[in-house]
DNA sequence: CTGAAAGCGCTTACAG
DNA sequence: CTGAAAGCGCTTACAG
């Protein structure tokens, strides 16, 4: 057994014939022993396996595909090519995915119809079992012309059509926790400052910071304040708000729609030697580290779990594509509060 | 004709042997007609390009795979989920990538070799044709075990074996560029600002403000200040620059390492009232929109190109796969400036 | 010009 | 227990 090696041409490399000659068996047997079917000697199927571990044997995956009827690939559609939001997606994903033997393709397709087109028809080509479908706003469709062959698909941060199955984090939730955790520290005139009115994803910030101030029986301070995602709209709100008259009706804590803007109004609050936790405690959303981080004092935020959500995604998307049942529309997930010192206080 | 759907078993793929039934010829004759190989008159091979475009055939790619022994398929294993620098790699690699027809699967695998072992496995049963490794500094390796059985290899943004092929963006090269149009302006005591020492691409950046000064027979006002490449460094710098004694010591302008270094510089400034660009003048490096745009002013940036990078090393490495000659070593691509505001005056 | 055959690397009934 | 055969969906010499 020590030429072994003369069983496969060199530069080739080894296939199952290599290891079944290299055994002494059949090519059927050698694939029974490999996969652990059938019925045989343990001292045949430990040979084969021997034989095949000692030559560095890797089952052609292209192959297998072709009589599985399943190529164990997925796809990975996003428009979002900055990655913000969905490179922790794919992360999650492809990691969730890579323990279970499946690969994704990554295929970025800006908002361009044709590119769209253009990929989809490759992973159509590449047999995937499956696509995943990532935008950046839950609101929004990607310019997709109905994926090929009912191929299951899974959303992910994007518009998910009628009967489809989609993930998204939960705003209102992660919001109302924010607010919640807010008011167990104390505060009571809590604003909401956040991007513009016509993402839903505003909508139902808002919807859980009002549910929290209901539930506390508070009134809700004021009407909250829509602008831009922006560090620029969160200073300008940081200066309006501390212009108001009465300092009875100027917050002690707001809750921004993201991490930008918090960061620009804590900037503000700083240039006008408001003190952040003491005077008025802020709390963000998104949990952007490079954002949270820098922030004086660091910033307490609602974190999306993103990478949760697609691995979620994936092991759902494996679920439909072998049959099983799934719960059909969209998935609010869970967030959670990132703790830092920008709320004021850990615990109270 | 009409009744060719007939063909297809309802439910299944149509393949090549439908194509062929409905058009009247052998599945290999199908095949060449469809390939445009072969001979064959051009109303058999009209015929049948009618009936796959009628029945939506979409060839097997593995099952052509199999044959070719090429799938199409690249690996892209990054050790950089966050992203920042790698998404845009792959946006570029993806897009170019996908005009050839191969498609990417994305190997997200942190600096854990378990995980990177599982993945090249992964990329080692799939077959792909090639390999990129993607880093997030110049100088560092991802902990990889040599990729198996002498499958091409691209390097982007990480350190890449002896006779390996990489590409990175031209750190020097950036920063020349961006010390000689701020030296275009006028300014003529710029100061360097940047991250930590033992990173490769802070000598490298160090080395272009230098070259662009010595070029312009300008004396280095002062050595270069090294830290973090955090906003913070870039604050306290700031401050620390403007408390030089005599204002003639202190500098017009500021080459900052990355855009994070800037925007804190930026802020002190804003903080002690100088003004920016008049007074002086900032420049950063990476174009990091998040940063740059909201930077007041807008800031004059060195942009690496990153998308650039990805395709030409998918490029790269397709002629690899393509046994062509291919330069070894090192690639270090240009990078763009990215003239904004903040260094005062568009052009002189 | 067209088709039968062999083969890419595997797996899976089905015989022996 | 083991192997020959057929097949997954294609392509490519090679005959006719």
């Amino acid at each position: 057994m020590g030429k072994l090696e003369a069983y496969v041409r060199k530069g080739e490399r080894v296939t199952i014939r290599d290891v079944a000659l290299g055994a002494g068996v059949s090519v059927a047997t050698a694939s029974k022993a490999l996969n652990e079917q059938g019925r045989m000697t343990v001292e045949t199927r430990e040979r084969v396996q021997r034989v095949a571990q000692r030559l560095g044997f890797r089952p052609n995956a292209m192959a297998r595909a072709l009589v599985a009827q399943r190529s164990f690939t997925l796809g990975l559609l996003t428009n979002d090519t900055y990655g913000r939001f969905t490179l922790p997606v794919v992360a999650g994903l492809s990691a969730a995915m890579a323990d279970r033997g499946v690969s994704v393709f990554l295929c970025a397709v800006e908002d361009d119809p044709e590119r769209v087109r253009l990929n989809l028809n490759a992973m159509e080509d590449k047999r995937v079992d499956g696509l995943v479908i990532a935008g950046k706003r839950i609101d929004r469709a990607l310019p997709i012309a109905l994926p090929p062959q009912r191929m299951p698909v899974v959303y992910v941060n994007a518009a998910c059509p009628p009967q489809g199955v989609g993930f998204v984090p939960d705003d209102d939730g992660g919001a109302y926790a924010a607010v919640t955790h807010l008011l167990g520290l104390g505060r009571r005139r809590v604003t909401h400052v956040s991007g513009p009115r016509d993402f839903e994803a505003v909508g139902l910030r808002e919807q859980g910071w009002r549910r929290a101030l209901d539930e506390a029986g508070l009134p809700v301070p004021k009407a909250a304040l829509f602008g831009s995602w922006s560090e620029g709209f969160g200073y300008e709100t940081g200066h309006a708000l501390m212009r108001t008259p009465r300092a009875a009706d100027r917050p002690d804590a707001v809750f921004c729609g993201n991490d930008q803007i918090a960061r620009g109004l804590i900037d503000a609050l700083m240039h006008l030697g408001v003190r952040v936790p003491d005077d008025v405690a802020v709390v963000g959303f998104d949990n952007w580290e490079i954002f949270a981080q820098a922030t004086r004092p660091p910033l307490t935020t609602v974190d999306m779990e993103l990478k949760e959500l697609g691995s979620q995604a994936g092991l759902t998307l494996l679920d439909m594509i072998d049959g099983k049942p799934v719960t059909e529309g969209l998935q609010r997930r869970p967030c959670r509060l990132a703790v830092r010192q920008s709320c004021g206080g850990q615990a109270r």
